[in-house]
DNA sequence: GCTTCGAAGTTTAGAGTTGAAGTCTTCAGC
DNA sequence: GCTGAAGACTTCAACTCTAAACTTCGAAGC
């Protein structure tokens, strides 16, 4: 009863054992881009650990960086990008306030609204993040060429895509 | 304020306005990837909740099958293959007992442990999600030839080597 | 203008996780 | 064989999320 988690190659084969009608092929690529995805999350956490940052915390400054300058968003609006109920939201919004990395006003225009802004810690915490990340990202990639890159990005889009038409 | 999700392009491009060095091949890999498990994992989450069965619980059953007849394991093995702590297992393990999907006993070899089993119809659920799983993974894959399955494949592993590599 | 309905956030209760402390069992040294 | 240390699981308290009830504000109908 071994605690390692076995090889990509050595888990098929168990679950051909298990379970006969199962394509080899489609489960390579099917469980490496789980592995690769979960072992890809615990890099960047780690990352964000050594920053004082945690991934709820970098998952809401990513949203307003994004939508530019000013750096305001309502609440309702972040939760449903991150796939959050409003709930969760006002409770992340309360951390990251004492925290210093985000302001929470009414919205004079419609005072039922929230207006989220990022701070200059904020915007600074942000930065940092995707220094070291793009740093890593490419150490991940840096074996394969051009070519190969493209190869890949194109691949994962077209499943990207298929999978999205498969949940609307 | 869209409350809607940019699409890939148009994030990469966003990336770019606020952090000017930043590679697009590399993050359009990178993003599909973050992208396409997270998708797949909602899709997956659907299917498991038609069965009645949690992602939690999928995860344990996965793991008791996949060491073989008598599928039998000690929790703290379970907890170290999925990342968890002996606490969580716990209560897992408690959650699923009162299920049926699992058995709890001592191991009388060493007493200490304890043994987790399978029931019959625990064995039963993982069937019927592999059926479901793997027609789903098949739908996923229908318009990539065998080359391109198998190219994918291959990018994917030599990913998943790095990081393997860079998390030791 | 008053009432009612809907929208946006907050509050509260319940479920699942973590980290730390606690319990029981085994094993090594004497 | 007794004692102390280490290992395996459980218990407990704190934290984060969800679902649902609640509060507040704005707009439409009369």
């Amino acid at each position: 009863m071994s605690d390692r988690q076995p090889s990509l190659d050595e888990q098929i084969a168990i679950y051909q054992r298990e379970y006969r009608d199962l394509d080899p092929q489609v489960e390579r690529v099917v469980n490496a881009l789980s592995r690769l995805d979960r072992r890809m999350s615990v890099a960047y956490g780690r990352q964000l650990a050594t920053l004082g940052l945690s991934g709820a915390e970098w998952e809401v400054l990513k949203e307003l960086v994004m939508v530019g300058s000013p750096y305001q968003l309502w609440p309702g609006t972040i939760a449903k990008r991150l796939g959050l109920t409003p709930a969760a939201m006002t409770h992340r919004i309360d951390r990251m306030l004492a925290a210093g990395l985000v302001t929470r006003e009414r919205d004079e225009e419609n005072r039922v609204r929230v207006i989220i802004g990022l701070t200059d810690d904020g915007r600074e915490k942000w930065l940092q993040v995707m220094r070291q990340a793009s740093a890593f990202e490419e150490y991940l990639l840096q074996d394969l060429s051009n070519e190969e890159r493209a190869q890949l990005g194109d691949l994962l889009i077209r499943l990207l895509d298929r999978v999205s038409a498969h949940l609307d």
